[in-house]
DNA sequence: CGTGGATTGAGC
DNA sequence: CTCAATCCACGA
C-alpha cells in the first residue's frame, strides 16, 4: 500500500522542508498549519506540498504531531510569494516563513483554538467587531470625505480607469496634493466590494496618523495594524484574525507584506521611493517589489505613491511598464513653497551655522508665532574631534570612519557600529591638551539656537532624541500642538509628517550629499530636500524654504528650486543610461568580510575567476559581466574589513540563473576561518 | 533554528 | 593528555 506524505515547511534558516507520514483518511491541503517533530523539538510549520516523492526512505518518515484543522490554510498567494522571495533573493525559504508565523504562536506547546484568539480587538485600534467571519455580512460604513478638487477627481478617475485585476499605477503627486484622499477612496471601493486593502508605509512613526485617518473614514471596519513594535500577544491575535480574513484593512511597515490576506483587493505603497522598504539584514527583500509581485499574483490593483518616485519606478512609468497618474498641485490650493538658494562661502559670517538671511528669516518667523524647521542630516554635536597641534583626528577603533562628539553625555560615538568612548583629555599622539571640535551636528545647532530662542520651544528630532516609537510619538504631539516653534531634525523629520503650523524650512547643509560618490546619493538628496520642503505651508499661507549651499549654480539646485522632479529624474535617467547604471542594468553584489582585508579580497578574486570561467557555459550568460574586486568605501566596519565584487547584466533572467549556479559553486568551497560572504540581489549602494 | 558530536587549542 | 570554546551536520 502506498503511503501518503506531506512535505512541511518550517520557519528556520538552512534546511527547512521535511517529509512526514499522513494517516490514510486525514484531510491534507497546502497551507495547512501543522506541528511536526524535528530533531528533539516540535515545530510549527505549514504543509508545503501534498504527496511529493519523499526524499528519504518511508521508514524514516515520522507522523505529523498536531493538525491545526480548525485553522484555515495560509493564503496561497502568500505561500507563492515567499517561494518567489526565496528564489529571487537566493535565501532559504524557511526564513521568509519566519516573517509570516508569529513567534508566540510557534512557541505554544499545544494547538491554539482559533476562536479564542480572535476574540476582541485586532491590532491597536479595536473597532468593536468581534466575530471571526471571513466575509463581512454588512457593508462597511464610510463617512463622507472632503469634496475632491478638480485635479484630484481627474487623478482618481485615472487611477480607477485601468483594467480589473493586476493594475500597477505610480501616483506621482507633489507633497500636499491629497494622495491620502485618493488612497481612502480606493480603500472605500475595495471594502465595499467585500475585499481587503493592504497599506504599506515606510516607517513605524507614520502608522498612527495613517491609521487614525482610516479609522475615522471607516467606522466599524476591522482595521489591523502590523509593525515590529507589536507585542507577542497582539501579533498572534492579529495573525489569527488575518488568517481568517477577519481584517478589512491592514496598515503596516515593510514586514506587513508578509501578512496573510485571503481576500486581498488592493495594495497601496505610500512613499514608494523610501529605502526603508528594503531589508538587508537576515532574509533580504524589498516590500515595494514584493507588493508588485503579490498584486500580480493576486490580480489586484497596486498603487505606488510618491512626490519623488524612485528612478526605477519613474523609468517603468516613462516606458509604459506601469501607468503614471500625476497630481501636480496642492489640494489646499496653497502654492508649493518657494525655494531660495542662499550662497555660503568660507568667509561668510554665520550665526549658529546660519547665514544672515536665514537667521533673519528665522527670527521673523518665530516672531510671527509660526513654526520653523531646520534640516541638518547629521546627528551628534560635531562630527570631528581633532588636535590643532599635530592634526590628529579621532577615528573609531573598529571602523574606518571619524567618531562624532556627543555633548549630552560627553562621549565620542561611532555612527556606524555604535561604539563609544569618553572624550580624550589630551591628544594621544602629541600630548597636546585642548582638543578642538569642528563641524555642525543637530545637537550643536540645538544648543546654539536654544541660547537665542529658548522661549520659543526648541525641539530636536533625530535618532538620538527618539530611540523608541513612544518617544517619537511624544515629540510629534509636542510639535502638532505647536508648543515647540523651532524644530531641528535629520531626515527622520522629512518623512510624510504633517506639521500644520510650519511656514519656514531652512536646509542648513546639503552639499555633502551632492558630492558623495554613491550612485544614488543625488537621487536621495533630491528626494529628501523636496520631502522636507513639502512640510512647509501645507495649510494657510505658502511656505518658504531656504537652502544654504556653496554651489548655488549647480543644475541640481535649479531643478530643486523649480520643484521639477520630473526634469530631475529624466536628467538622471539620461546619465544612468549613458553610464549603463541601474535601472538600465541589473546588479548583484558579492560582499565578503574578514578580520583582514586580504582574506576577503583573495576569496573574491577566486570567486571572480570561477565566475568568469562559468560565463562560457551558457549562451545567455554572455550578457553577464563581473567587475573588479574592490574594498568598500568604509573598508573597516565593527572590526571587520570588507570588499566586494559587482556582477551585472542587462538581462535579469540571465543574471539570476548565473547567480544561482555561481552561488552553488561557492557554497561547495571549504569555508576559510573567519571569512563571511553573501550575495546581494538589487543592491542599493554599490 | 536547536542540538550534539567532532575538532582545535591553551593549560598542566 | 584534558577540558572548553567553536564548528558544522543533522533533523524527515
Amino acid at each position: 500500500m502506498s503511503e501518503r506524505v506531506a512535505r512541511v515547511l518550517v520557519p528556520q534558516a538552512g534546511k527547512c522542508l521535511f517529509d512526514y507520514r499522513v494517516p490514510d483518511m486525514h484531510p491534507m491541503y497546502r497551507g495547512q498549519l501543522v506541528r511536526v517533530p524535528l530533531g528533539r523539538r516540535r515545530v510549527l510549520g505549514v504543509v508545503w506540498a501534498c504527496d511529493p516523492e519523499p526524499e528519504v526512505p518511508p521508514e524514516r518518515l515520522k507522523p505529523i504531531a498536531e493538525w491545526w484543522d480548525d485553522w484555515p490554510p495560509l493564503d496561497p498567494v502568500l505561500l507563492d510569494q515567499i517561494a518567489f522571495a526565496s528564489d529571487y533573493y537566493l535565501n532559504p525559504l524557511g526564513e521568509y516563513l519566519a516573517f509570516v508565523l508569529p513567534p508566540a504562536l510557534r512557541r505554544r506547546k499545544r494547538q491554539v483554538a482559533l476562536a479564542a484568539v480572535t476574540d476582541g480587538a485586532v491590532g491597536e485600534h479595536a473597532t468593536g467587531e468581534n466575530t471571526a467571519s471571513q466575509r463581512r455580512s454588512e457593508p462597511v460604513v464610510t463617512t463622507p470625505g472632503p469634496r475632491l478638487t478638480a485635479a484630484q477627481a481627474r487623478a482618481y478617475a485615472q487611477l480607477t480607469a485601468g483594467p480589473t485585476g493586476f493594475d500597477p499605477v505610480l501616483l506621482f503627486g507633489v507633497t500636499g496634493s491629497g494622495k491620502t484622499e485618493c488612497y481612502l477612496r480606493l480603500i472605500a471601493e475595495t471594502l465595499a466590494a467585500g475585499r481587503q486593502a493592504l497599506v504599506l508605509v515606510p516607517e513605524i512613526g507614520l502608522v498612527p496618523q495613517t491609521t487614525t485617518r482610516v479609522v475615522a473614514r471607516f467606522p466599524g471596519a476591522r482595521i489591523g495594524v502590523w509593525h515590529s513594535d507589536l507585542n507577542a500577544r497582539e501579533r498572534q491575535r492579529l495573525f489569527a484574525a488575518l488568517v481568517q480574513g477577519a481584517v478589512d484593512c491592514l496598515i503596516g511597515t515593510r514586514s506587513a507584506i508578509f501578512a496573510p490576506m485571503p481576500r486581498l483587493g488592493l495594495i497601496l505603497v505610500d512613499e514608494e521611493h523610501d529605502a526603508s522598504y528594503r531589508q538587508f539584514e537576515g532574509a533580504p527583500y524589498s516590500a515595494r517589489d514584493l507588493a508588485l509581485w503579490r498584486g500580480k499574483a493576486a490580480q489586484v490593483r497596486v498603487v505606488l505613491g510618491s512626490a519623488t518616485p524612485s528612478l526605477e519606478r519613474w523609468w517603468d512609468s516613462e516606458r509604459g511598464r506601469i501607468r503614471r497618474v500625476t497630481l501636480a498641485e496642492r489640494a489646499t490650493g496653497v502654492p508649493l513653497p518657494t525655494i531660495e538658494l542662499l550662497p555660503v562661502t568660507r568667509e561668510a559670517p554665520r550665526t549658529a551655522g546660519l547665514v544672515p538671511k536665514a537667521w533673519e528669516a528665522l527670527k521673523e518667523t518665530l516672531a510671527r508665532g509660526e513654526q520653523a524647521l531646520l534640516f541638518l542630516n547629521r546627528r551628534g554635536f560635531a562630527p570631528t574631534l581633532y588636535c590643532a597641534h599635530c592634526g590628529w583626528v579621532q577615528e573609531c577603533r573598529r571602523c574606518s570612519v571619524r567618531m562624532v562628539y556627543h555633548r549630552v553625555d560627553s562621549r565620542m560615538r561611532c555612527h556606524h557600529c555604535g561604539w563609544s568612548i569618553a572624550v580624550p583629555e589630551v591628544c594621544p599622539t602629541c600630548g597636546n591638551g585642548g582638543l578642538s571640535v569642528a563641524g555642525q551636528g543637530t545637537q550643536r545647532l540645538e544648543a546654539e539656537l536654544h541660547a537665542a530662542f529658548a522661549d520659543h520651544g526648541v525641539v530636536r528630532i533625530d535618532r538620538d532624541a527618539c530611540q523608541t516609537a513612544a518617544a517619537f510619538a511624544a515629540l510629534r504631539k509636542t510639535v502638532a500642538r505647536a508648543d515647540a516653534k523651532l524644530l531641528i531634525g535629520t531626515q527622520m523629520i522629512a518623512k510624510g509628517h504633517d506639521f500644520p503650523a510650519l511656514s519656514l524650512v531652512i536646509v542648513v547643509g546639503a552639499d555633502a550629499g551632492l558630492l558623495a560618490a554613491e550612485t544614488r546619493a543625488t537621487e536621495r538628496l533630491m528626494q529628501q530636500l523636496l520631502q522636507v520642503a513639502g512640510r512647509a505651508g501645507r495649510r494657510g499661507q505658502p511656505g518658504r524654504v531656504l537652502v544654504q549651499t556653496r554651489y548655488p549654480d549647480h543644475p541640481f539646485f535649479q531643478q530643486l528650486v523649480a520643484h521639477d522632479y520630473a526634469a530631475f529624474a529624466n536628467t538622471l535617467l539620461t546619465e544612468r543610461k549613458r553610464l549603463a547604471l541601474p535601472p538600465f542594468v541589473h546588479q548583484a553584489l558579492l560582499r565578503a568580510d574578514a578580520s583582514r582585508l586580504d582574506v576577503a579580497v583573495e576569496f573574491l578574486a577566486a570567486a571572480k575567476a570561477t565566475g568568469e570561467a562559468m560565463l562560457g557555459q551558457q549562451a545567455q550568460w554572455r550578457a553577464v559581466r563581473l567587475l573588479d574586486v574592490v574594498p568598500l568605501r568604509i573598508v573597516r566596519l565593527a572590526g571587520r574589513e570588507r570588499a566586494q565584487l559587482v556582477v551585472e547584466s542587462s538581462n535579469r533572467a540571465a543574471l539570476h540563473t548565473f547567480l544561482r549556479a555561481w552561488r552553488e559553486r561557492l557554497l561547495q568551497w571549504p569555508q576559510r576561518q573567519g571569512l563571511r560572504w553573501r550575495l546581494e540581489v538589487d543592491p542599493l549602494d554599490t
